[in-house]
DNA sequence: CTATTATTTCAGTAAATTCTGAAATCACAG
DNA sequence: CTGTGATTTCAGAATTTACTGAAATAATAG
């Protein structure tokens, strides 16, 4: 591996890593290496640094592109694929986000809606009914919420992840002024 | 397999998205099924509803031990170990998420720490040393924002997620009555 | 202590996945 | 076209992970 040292830690780390998420340890190297590199790289170049083999290096870019988490570019007269990974983070993250929930979240909700459509047989069916009622419900919030935060641009976005907890006592003062539920009005307590 | 039409699917299907997750086939049926169920199962009641031999079960119950997704009950009279799930659904996504974070996030926030100690030696490392530190920096702010929310009590938790993007029009109003950033005064034309 | 039942461990096997080299395909320059 | 280099595909090998049955251990009742 013809890494400096600093790059070499980072890229086996994304490697272990990559296992306990969904990827395996080559697509997490590539990647890893990628983020670090400040001009792009073609796959002859990756194989160079990491030591897999050609048809490895091959089929770990095509993962990440179905992934889309890397860019492909070309350079004037040289018809090999340079790969890239976006300079923004946060345009990263979302991608990762967005991947992720259409693989993980997306088929169980449409799942869960499918199975609550039947009607229940047995008081166990009832009860199994009623659970994943509750299940679809709350992925439906955390899945409502998520869009919404992903129409933000990013400015604003960092901005509401910043305040964090301050949000609570903010809530508080501005409901006094734009009540936006009735449900529980506002005692003053809260915050 | 010896469920009803319903369960019968949904753990099924909880097994299929187990290997999308870092969980294997078996803990995630064995994790549904409980989830299912109304009252504790024991380990012989899994193996008969689901098939697999008793240690493939008892493996897959430490797992879901280490993971803190299940509880361990006793019924009078009975030596033999009984498991749920909380019946509480927050209380699950909570375990859910501090554990991923405990696995996937806080030892790659060490490394990349740890990893910005070093000194860069040449360009190529000046350039990674920048990209960790965006990274680690960004990860910080998720992970800071992530452990305000967490102390929440479930029912702010709820009311937040709930506001969605109605929390950006909140904010440009509560920061005219009560400033939190002189960065980027207030303009009217937000939300 | 002994018998009985519950649970875990573990070595070996089965299954799934990752990885490779060779061959096929593709893309384009001459 | 033809030739050259880039990329992908794919069958099989290597590796890793999952699963099982048998044996060991643990817990408790008598």
């Amino acid at each position: 591996m013809q890494l400096s040292p600093l790059q070499q830690e980072f890229v086996l780390h994304f490697g272990e890593m990559g296992s306990r998420w969904g990827i395996n340890r080559t697509v997490g190297q590539i990647y890893a290496l990628l983020f670090l590199e400040p001009a792009p790289l073609n796959a002859e170049q990756i194989v160079e640094r990491l030591g897999f083999s050609r048809s490895n290096v091959s089929m770990g870019l095509k993962e990440l592109q179905a992934w889309n988490l890397v860019r492909l570019k070309h350079l004037p007269d040289d018809r090999r694929d340079y790969f890239t990974t976006p300079d923004d983070l946060w345009e990263i993250v979302r991608t990762l986000v967005d991947e992720r929930k259409k693989r993980e979240i997306d088929p169980t909700l449409s799942k869960l809606r499918e199975l609550q459509m039947q009607t229940p047989s047995s008081p166990a069916e009832e009860h199994a009914h009623q659970r994943i009622g509750e299940l679809r419900e709350l992925i439906e919030l955390l899945t409502g919420w998520y869009g919404d935060m992903n129409r933000l641009e990013t400015e604003r976005l960092v901005q509401l992840l910043a305040l964090g907890s301050k949000l609570q006592s903010l809530i508080g003062k501005a409901e006094k002024i734009v009540p936006l539920s009735r449900k529980a009005p506002a005692t003053g307590k809260e915050g």
